[in-house]
DNA sequence: GCAGAAGAATTGGTCCGACCAATTTTGCCT
DNA sequence: AGGCAAAATTGGTCGGACCAATTCTTCTGC
């Protein structure tokens, strides 16, 4: 017995959900939008969600919309967020788990990207790039996410997607709290993290692993240096 | 927010269920006489359905109809063990992910291993030691875990030694889950893990990162290898 | 200018009617 | 009796429609 449509409906959901796509407490798009997405129809989209939600995974508030519960992503990531609230020495640990990750995740980019993953990529680069021409702040610390999330994505492995996801949530959340973001305003700064972009940009185009991932340490190393220039000396 | 269609059609049905009205293995009436009975229209119905269907409590058949799951027992599973039973290729990205995660945190145990680390890794290795010549089974299970934790614990961030625990639960149950544990009853692999664990042993106790890493990497390539025989020729 | 209210657009919840394919039942013929 | 094909039944899917709750826009009055 060939899977049937909501299965498959049900099937690309939890892929979502798992690797990040769809982040914890994000809305998913409309259920008109989404089912003509997946290519199935409403009702069946609604089956689907009506299983995930039977699950503790999403839930629906009519007329606002589907949202993802933090069942799932709690799990691994919400005793976190208490955790570096309470010891702000953890924020040093992430940043170099971070490294590794997003460095790996280069990497596997660089391995694996398809052609959909390469034009948004190219798409997000490209909006980056108009950003800092036209010097927009605000777009530029958006797009900077959207960028980290689209390489994890880009590497294929669910397990990266989602800690990406989840971990740079973690970690925008404990800046804001502390009040000590990027120095966006500097300008030398905006422009070596567009360098650093872009070159990352090249190496996963150029399906160069090694030099994806080595970029990937000089831009996570150059933001750790930024982010907290008292402790970067203090790093043992 | 008063309770919807949907939700009284599938309270409704868990009574029928609870009571015995329907008792296992008996087939439910057919949708549509279903939903007039109820008083909703047969979508409504069939979204119930599913949501009774995502627990295990009913399965449906095409062309024959729906029927009682012999185990009425609701599922206590967590959200991450259903997912990875359903999707078999996570468990392949899990110790993709396994394998950066583990090779980079033996490698800053070899850099920031303190004395008392040394001291519970030797201990955890001569106890390995002592199993391994005993051919105590169970016992190299057990401290195959406690070995790669006080890996973790060593590398001195918290991040690795959070995810380290709670990832090799997860993998660890959902081998049990798939009868599909590593062969400790073969000789020949039961010394070669030996012989690894050994060796991440002396790269660790050397302080040499890079050995530490080659090895820890060599390490899950075998145990890979060795879990899914069939899926690691497969792997991209 | 700007807060607030009225209106428009969006969104999930529900219903209806229809068609398909798999399955079961029926009933005819050998 | 037994085999077998037609007919009825059943779950799966689709499209359109309407409602009520919510959110977004726009206009008003101070």
């Amino acid at each position: 017995m060939p899977p049937t449509a909501a299965d498959r409906a049900t099937r690309e959901l939890e892929s979502r959900l798992l690797d990040g796509r769809y982040a914890a407490g994000a809305r998913l798009p409309a259920e008109r939008a989404l089912a003509d997405e997946l290519g199935v129809s409403r009702g069946t989209l609604r089956e689907a969600v009506q299983r995930l939600a039977a699950r503790g995974l999403l839930a629906s508030r009519v007329g606002s919309g589907v949202y993802v519960t933090d069942r799932l992503h709690g799990g691994l990531t919400s005793p976190w967020r208490q955790l570096l609230t309470e010891h702000p020495h953890l924020g040093k640990d992430m940043l170099e788990f971070r490294r590794v990750l997003e460095g790996e995740a280069a990497a596997f980019a660089a391995e694996r990207a398809t052609r959909a993953d390469l034009t948004m990529l190219r798409g997000v680069i490209d909006r980056l790039r108009r950003a800092r021409r036209d010097d927009d702040e605000a777009q530029e610390v958006l797009l900077d996410s959207l960028w980290h999330g689209a390489i994890a994505t880009a590497a294929h492995n669910a397990m990266f997607g989602y800690l990406q996801a989840n971990l740079l949530a973690l970690h925008r959340e404990h800046m804001a709290q502390n009040h000590a973001g990027l120095r966006f305003g500097d300008r030398a700064v905006a422009e070596a993290l567009w360098q650093q972009h872009f070159a990352l940009w090249e190496a996963i185009r150029a399906r160069a692993p090694e030099q994806a991932r080595d970029t990937m340490y000089a831009h996570i190393d150059f933001v750790r240096a930024r982010l907290a220039p008292d402790a970067a000396g203090a790093l043992p």
